[in-house]
DNA sequence: GGGTAATCGAGACGGTACGTCTTGTCTTAGG
DNA sequence: CCTAAGACAAGACGTACCGTCTCGATTACCC
């Protein structure tokens, strides 16, 4: 006797919106370990079985309502220059990890995927994959453009740009600045060997 | 009348060590969120208040036992070959990190570090800040015997060569693997733009 | 614009006969007050709306159910001794009411009875009257042959026979048996004070 | 493993009688079937586990607060005549049955007790048979001083005089009033059967 | 015999209460 | 006094039903 899903169709659109408004709202408020599938009901306006019925865990709602709330906005700027553009995109990234907005909601959302299988999942299909992609799309365009070596891995530089801001983030060592985004970023470009080959352009390396 | 603190001196030793035992094994076996002190306690063998009495916190309870568990930082090989040493080095601490034991304690002390204020300052300053420090020792050498730029900011550095393996760590997108390790190390050294003249000795960029 | 009420010619009488098979089994089975709308509308392989559109409440449909279930009230046997005669009917009484089916159906009744007004109404309209009146006839019937005082109140007569059997059904004291109907019918028709001459006929009062 | 049962010795007085208070005040208020152990918690300014750590049922919890609430006060009048004794206490048990008080409460755990196999226990254990033995001890002392006849089963005489009463309580067929209160305990000393015998001082048979 | 209106099965919805679990405080008994 | 054990008030958990509502998809009546 399984158990049939819901069926999609007739999901309300309306209490899908307040669900993930309200969860939103008070993850910011309160915290996310004090948010309550019962507050964030209430908030909605909306039975916990709404809830219930179509998210698996408070995690699930919160990681859905970030994702919302992050916005499909991560389209990268394409200005010819992809150091300054790559800089661009990933002070944004930093101001939205440190902002009050979702700074913490993301921080905890990122801990609950330690331990939650669910948004173990969720969390890199959802919000890190999309915009990965965006960032690969870049660095192609980067490449053909001839400002990029032809044979690097390109999931392998995203992880360089972006693994040290996360390493500030989720390590607490430092905040995360302008100054280790351009830094971040020429070293990877010229690299850390000492200069026998010309990088071209700009070798500004200090400060 | 105000409330006489607990006198040390009477403190049971036996109690003590078996609530953070157990303190740990639990945020092992099911995340920290879903760690109780209940739990401990029960775990423990130990009534509820013993534990109240002496932690103000279940974070508390949770980063004295980690800081009694993972002991200290071990120095770095010096090979002479700055690349290889990191390689091997990163490769222990993706093993240590993917490991059931510690990779489980180490993702739950993550987690618990984005909410709870107390692990927040306590992770960075017990566990990374060491190893942080015995990577940039290498740095240092290395970089004396001319193997990296002399202008470089060592602690980018360093983030620039583990940031991508706790990128993959916290958010689940791949699984680290020696490949993403020599990658990650030969990038960073020889630099993303393209070579207008080879590095002399080690341009081996492909696979 | 006044609701209009449903137009009975389109009634579904499938749906209304499974409705009424499952609201009895369901009250059979797990008593009144965990039948569930829910459980009668699943079990009858019925909307819940169809439940709601022709019956007003739980109760209406249980009553409904039941009525139809119960039947007609049998007529009393007459043999010319109507101590015998009573007594042969409480004991087919008293093994309906002890009997799986017709006696967890008729505490479901009683149950019901006490909370819902509905049944507290039809419950002695329909399925008690109707047996108390052919008790009497036959009452009157052995008063006209001189077996019963001229006086007495026949109403009160069927209280004092039935009511006892009653008091162990509801009350859960003992289960009826045949040395309880037995006693009851002597004792009612002896009296209990002490027998300054003896009746004549049957003065066994002993076992 | 087996789960302790808690120790009554720890019990908290000041909560199971705020529990029985809330509970019979409830009950009165807005009906059995309305009654919710949420309610009576937060009536009583108890937490839901006390409750449920100590009566396994909201029925249970009512038994014991009308048990309560009825008083242990049944002791018998003995006014040397067992027949108006019996009227006076019946005509109080009526009351009680009758009054806003305590009837309709009592009418519930009726109904209760035809499903829930605890009630089922609770209800004559508790309630029904320490006033039954109550009658019987009066009774005895009739029979010690000739009103009744040596050879009848109390049991049975039990059930007679009082039967009566709950046929019309649970029935809904009559009111309970003093006219059938004397009948019954005149037609029960006296028998139905015709006056062959004299019943000594009081054959007051009419009306 | 085709249009249309109401009933049907199904089930999502906003709610209330359920019975369980955990929290941090308070109380009891024993060493 | 400190210990373990655990009762306590509080309140969130995830589930079950409530009674209402909205869906297509059959009916069954009326033109």
């Amino acid at each position: 006797m399984p158990r049939n899903p819901p069926d999609p169709a007739r999901r309300s659109e309306r209490a899908r919106s307040a669900i993930l408004e309200s969860a939103l709202t008070i993850s910011r408020e309160r915290g996310y370990e004090k948010t309550t599938i019962e507050a964030i009901a209430a908030g909605a306006g909306v039975g916990k079985q709404t809830i219930y019925r179509w998210w698996p865990s408070k995690g699930a709602v919160v990681v859905e309502a970030l994702n919302e709330a992050i916005g499909s906005a991560s389209e990268f700027p394409d200005s010819g220059d992809v150091r300054e553009d790559l800089k661009a995109q990933m002070r944004s990234v930093s101001a939205a990890l440190g902002g009050p907005e979702l700074g913490a909601t993301f921080r905890a959302v990122i801990a609950a995927a330690q331990s939650d299988p669910l948004i173990a999942e969720a969390l890199p299909t959802l919000i890190i994959e999309p915009r990965v992609e965006a960032c690969k799309r870049r660095l192609e365009g980067a490449r053909q453009q001839g400002q990029l070596r032809e044979d690097v891995d390109l999931d392998v530089v995203v992880e360089l740009l972006y693994g040290p801001l996360y390493h500030r983030f989720v390590l607490h060592t430092f905040d995360i600045d302008d100054l280790q985004i351009t830094r971040v970023v020429d070293y990877v470009f010229s690299g850390l060997s000492p200069m026998e080959h010309v990088t071209g352009d700009r070798g500004e390396l200090r400060q």
